[in-house]
DNA sequence: CCATGCAATGTTATAGTGTAACATCCGCGA
DNA sequence: TCGCGGATGTTACACTATAACATTGCATGG
């Protein structure tokens, strides 16, 4: 999480983006969060440390965190989640364990061909995938664990 | 559209479920719309006919239509659309153009195929796949129109 | 130094999406 | 008839996101 701050740091300066401290530190509550986590959520814990803080202040941190590829949208969760490749330019795929909640993020090649190479057949030019694989993590998936779903 | 309400009936018929009035209406309505709609829309369309209804009327009944296959919600829009196949066991794929605001059903095996494999080299169990591509239409392509994106 | 322009943030209010909880109705079988 | 379960009605609320406008703060040229 420290190097994915560091990163995000040498992004930003690279591109001449400004990653302020507000950015930085939803950021980081963000990565903090070892599941994907809610915009709401983040706003009262940022709360904490800064007083009252409104909607707009968090979701204009993450339209910043977003565009720059920083952090990704999960939509099927309304939650956000932090990539940890934001070099490199790629679409996420997600897969959302519905056992205990975390979203790991997958980058296949095969896939993305697939979707696109399928798209294409319908003479469909894809721009931004939504890729949401909810199912079963291999702990859930071992431990026969309850379902939260 | 009509043979799409003959199929939902003989669909529920063959299952023993109920298609009441206001599920085969709510149907309609999510046929009638060209494109993906809101429950919200619909709502208000439905309200329209039998007077003042309320949010869970809809969502009630979408979820029954869901549960059933004969409706797909499309998490990246908050919308749903009919499906034309609800007997074939199958999870959606969507084509989402953003300048019509139109959406396509896709099935194809081998994207399927990928995200499954995909899925399983890391360990994940795939349940429900949420696949929705956003891009353009091979019209909205064509004719260079303008995004509403 | 100051003007001034633009990006970032603050603030208030509201729009849009979805559900909990409990009441009522209605058809069907014991 | 009585009771039961599924469907619907009703109210209230939770959660997610944005519009619109005010304010701040910093860079940059005059
Ligand atoms: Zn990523
Ligand atoms: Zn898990
Ligand atoms: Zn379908
Ligand atoms: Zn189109």
């Amino acid at each position: 999480m420290a190097e994915a701050l560091e990163a995000a740091e040498r992004l930003c300066a690279r591109r001449g983006a400004r990653l302020t401290e507000i950015r930085r530190r939803v950021l980081e509550l963000v990565w903090r969060s070892h599941q994907p986590v809610g915009a709401y959520t983040i706003l009262e814990r940022l709360g904490r440390e800064r007083g009252r803080v409104a909607p707009p202040t968090v979701y204009r941190a993450l339209d910043f965190l977003i565009a720059h590829g920083l952090v990704h949208r999960i939509a099927s969760l309304n939650a956000y989640i932090g990539c940890a490749h934001p070099d490199r330019d790629h679409i996420g795929q997600f897969l959302v364990c519905s056992g205990c909640g975390s979203a790991a993020e997958l980058d296949d090649r095969r896939i993305d061909r697939a979707i696109r190479s399928g798209a294409e057949a319908a003479g469909f030019a894809v721009e931004r995938p939504v890729i949401e694989l909810a199912g079963r993590c291999p702990n859930c998936r071992e431990r026969g664990r309850d379902a939260r779903t």
